[in-house]
DNA sequence: GCAATGGATGAGATGAATTCATCCATGAGG
DNA sequence: CCTCATGGATGAATTCATCTCATCCATTGC
């Protein structure tokens, strides 16, 4: 547990620092300067060190007092923009949409930029995290879902299915399949960022593509997908990533498909609550996320070089 | 003036959100978990939004809230940091040393870890900003000033004496000064961080170089000294920059000083207030900053390649 | 169906934070 | 050199924000 001295005297204190005025502190927070005096005293006896060198007519922090200052000015600007951004703006409505890391870095802040032009008067809230929310319980509006696509309780609009392949930098490009048994293999740890759903991983493609003996083991692991495909992007090696979330790199060319097979994955859902279908912050979501992402919007999975 | 709602519902909503539960919260703040929930109540009146779904047995945070908690949250981190780090550790003395931005990074930093090894007991605190602290005050121990080495009320000891000279990537040398009429400059704007002190500007050194017509104004302009350095470790032209701050890249080759002629600038003092001499924090600070940075003790000025 | 759990609510108690009245030190102005 | 104005310190009094208490309610597990 945190311990924390009063946070009212945290407060006079820091205002008191960076005035350098007891008296321009009060004025701030709105009281007297009795009360910042007494609040800084009352922090410097529990903090067990002198916080300010007074002086006439004016007030120095000391070396401690100065670095707290600094630091207690930044936490209560975040706290400030915090507050701001939760007390709903007049005018402005919000829709907040959750989906997993990757899935909102690589396909949802690409395309941020058109929900503004789409929908003026709307704020989008990105919610990004690989536990999934409760979105009967009112944590998010909608849902970006990987899955079977029978969510209880709430309604499911299929996106995209989701497939596996390897893939790698163009510098490293193996082009026979058999070179991939001396590369560097890229592991993502799928099951742990993606709860129950079953994870594709290298001796299941090694498998489906009939290699033999294939060790499966070797190489770079991640929890994170991002940094996985870093990596890859990287010329770290090759990696079995999701198809649909490397669409920018493949069509960039900074990553290529060396060969097949592809893996068929589960699907991606637009998920929202039963009932929720009119909710304007539903609508408005369904809206931009189809408009972007629906079916054959994205490129489909075809080698992009090789043969098989 | 920052707007805040009172900070004690801040801080009962941002563990209530963490926890998901008003009774862990209450026992995490020692109180009551009524306290919690009229705290929270509080919050939610004053922000004019909801920030729980409340369902029995556990309360859900609504997609503001979860928000409004995890930056909350780190608001909270950084403040207890804050705290701890100036909370004084029993048996542990600190002495605090104030730099200019680039001395600090360039010089103090790389050797602070020797600090440890030659007082240990002792913290160092560097603190780091282009504006002089008030000694006498005590808003630092010691401090290392750049100027004639006459400070009022202060003693000074000198360290080093400052000079300029281009430097550039190796990639980019130009091999003979006229050259240089054709290179990207890089300018780093002295007067603005170094207060009255003259600055050393291209056209300074052109004079003494001898080039006339030069055209000492194209180029890169920072403010910041390190972005000045980077800049030109980075190939992005050619920089008139101190030399005892650049001894690290210049004896590793990342930077050159293709050609002089130097200009001699002021000298480096290390500084303490008069009467200050026997404080333990300044014998520690003086023995450390002259055992690593003393006369002669950083490479002086010798071109390390080309002609005059 | 009943007890246990966890939260909501309003009135009242408590004590932390503010103010008031006063004092002190310094520096400016005459 | 004296006086005044400024800005802070201090302690007692007071206010008001916060907490607790007593009670109630809804849900869930047995």
């Amino acid at each position: 547990m945190r311990r924390l001295p009063p946070l009212g005297s945290l407060r006079a204190f820091e205002a008191a620092a960076r005035l350098e005025s007891f008296k321009d502190a009060a004025a701030e927070l709105g009281v007297t300067p009795t009360a910042i005096s007494h609040q800084v005293r009352l922090l410097e006896e529990e903090l067990g060190t002198p916080l300010f060198i007074r002086r006439t007519r004016k007030v120095v922090p000391t070396a401690s007092g100065l670095d707290l200052a600094a630091r207690l000015g930044s936490a209560f600007e975040v706290m400030a923009d915090a507050v701001a951004q939760a007390r709903p703006r007049p005018g402005r409505r919000l829709a907040t949409l959750s989906a997993t890391l990757a899935f909102s870095a690589r396909l949802l802040v690409p395309r941020a930029g058109r929900f503004r032009t789409l929908h003026p008067g709307w704020d989008l809230r990105l919610h990004a995290s690989d536990e999934a929310v409760d979105l009967i319980a009112g944590e998010a509006d909608a849902a970006i879902r990987y899955g079977r696509g029978s969510y209880p309780g709430l309604v499911s609009v299929p996106l995209m299915s989701e497939c596996f392949a390897p893939v790698c930098s163009p510098r490293i490009a193996p082009t026979r399949l058999e070179d991939l048994r001396r590369a560097n293999l890229i592991h993502f740890d799928w099951l742990l960022a993606r709860s129950h759903n079953k994870t594709p991983s290298w001796s299941d493609w090694a498998e489906k593509a009939g290699l033999a003996g294939f060790d499966a083991t070797a190489g770079l692991t991640f929890t994170d997908e991002n940094s996985a495909i870093e990596a890859a992007v990287a010329g770290q090696g090759v990696a079995l990533l999701s198809l649909p979330l490397l669409a920018p790199e493949l069509r960039s060319g900074v990553l290529i498909q060396p060969f097949g097979p592809v893996i068929e994955g589960l699907g991606f859902d637009f998920v929202f609550p039963e009932g929720a279908e009119n909710r304007p912050e539903v609508a408005t979501l369904r809206d931009w996320v189809l408009g972007e992402l629906g079916p054959a919007l994205v490129p489909s999975a075809t080698p992009s070089a090789g043969e098989t």
